[in-house]
DNA sequence: AACCAGGGAAGAT
DNA sequence: ATCTTCCATGGT
């Protein structure tokens, strides 16, 4: 069964349903342009934004452009039926019962890009911290907050400035994979490949592995035949088969041919279960 | 002090 | 092709 919500003008009403939770989909790892209020949560993708309220009846999104957050959030996609054909597995069973309102946001590609390469291992505090600090200096000035740059403004950034705000060794990999998206590379090739051909595609750029390309094509380019495999996920897989000795490509294409065209909303349930739970 | 964080590049085998 | 080492930074 799909989503029950409601569009009035900018604001968007989704009525209680353990198939939608904000707190659950902000936080699970997908997204860092997003802060706590007092009543709910900020959310900014690109150069938009939406206020979100917990009420007592469901959520109010409060935002520039109803239709650009109905779809980010995939208020039309049917997670009810996904998550009962995942529960079919028992690895899944608990982590989706943990974790049911979580929704994967149809993120900007290039947003998803540049956050991504920032995340290799680095922690979520600090990416957030430096993703905050390029729009603050390169991005558009908006209601309040600074817009995610675009792909002219990312190109105008020196490398040094990268290094200033603390990127580490990402500097390099940022300012590489900026000049080639903007020139040559061209984004709009994935759509016709495979989510394994375009892994390989997004390698071409400095700093994207197998795990970032993975990542980049969840979020970006909604492809779900994918599954990012990361320290947390690997230690989930431990859980599963203790002792045992896979790589992280090895994990990744096993839940690969486990869960299929659903990989993706899988990864996500285990990732969030196993980081909140942390044990 | 040593280890970890949503890993990946480069060089050695 | 697979295995090591090194890579900045900040927190524990």
């Amino acid at each position: 069964m799909a989503l029950n919500y409601t569009v009035l003008g900018n604001e968007i009403f989704i009525p209680n349903t353990p198939d939608f939770d904000v707190k659950q989909t902000l936080e699970c790892g997908q997204v860092f342009r997003f802060k706590p209020t007092l009543f709910g949560y900020e959310v900014y993708s690109l150069n938009h934004k939406a206020q979100i309220i917990c009420q007592k009846e469901g959520t109010k999104l409060i935002c520039d452009n109803a239709k650009y957050f109905v779809n980010y959030f995939d208020l039309d996609k049917d997670y009810a039926t996904i998550k009962q054909e995942l529960s079919k597995n028992s690895i899944l069973e608990d982590a989706i019962s943990f974790g049911e309102g979580i929704r994967i946001l149809k993120q900007d590609p290039i947003e998803t890009i540049i956050s991504f390469l920032i995340s290799q291992n680095n922690n979520i505090p600090r990416i957030k911290k430096i993703i905050e600090s390029i729009c603050e200096t390169y991005g558009e000035k908006c209601d309040g907050y600074f817009a995610f740059p675009t792909l002219n403004e990312l190109s105008k950034i020196p490398k040094q400035f990268f290094t200033e705000i603390k990127c580490g060794y990402r500097d390099e990999y940022l300012f590489s994979s900026i000049q080639k998206l903007c020139n040559g590379f061209d984004l709009k090739l994935i759509n016709s490949m495979t989510s394994n051909e375009a892994n390989k595609y997004l390698t071409e750029l400095k700093g994207v592995g197998n795990k970032v390309a993975d990542c980049i094509l969840l979020y970006g380019f909604y492809k779900t035949d994918v599954f990012p495999t990361d320290t947390w996920i690997r230690k989930v897989y431990l859980d599963f088969y203790p002792n045992s000795n896979k790589t992280a490509i090895q994990v990744r294409n096993e839940f690969v041919n486990m869960f299929g065209n659903l990989s993706g909303y899988a990864q996500q349930y285990l990732f969030y279960s196993k980081r909140e739970k942390n044990n």
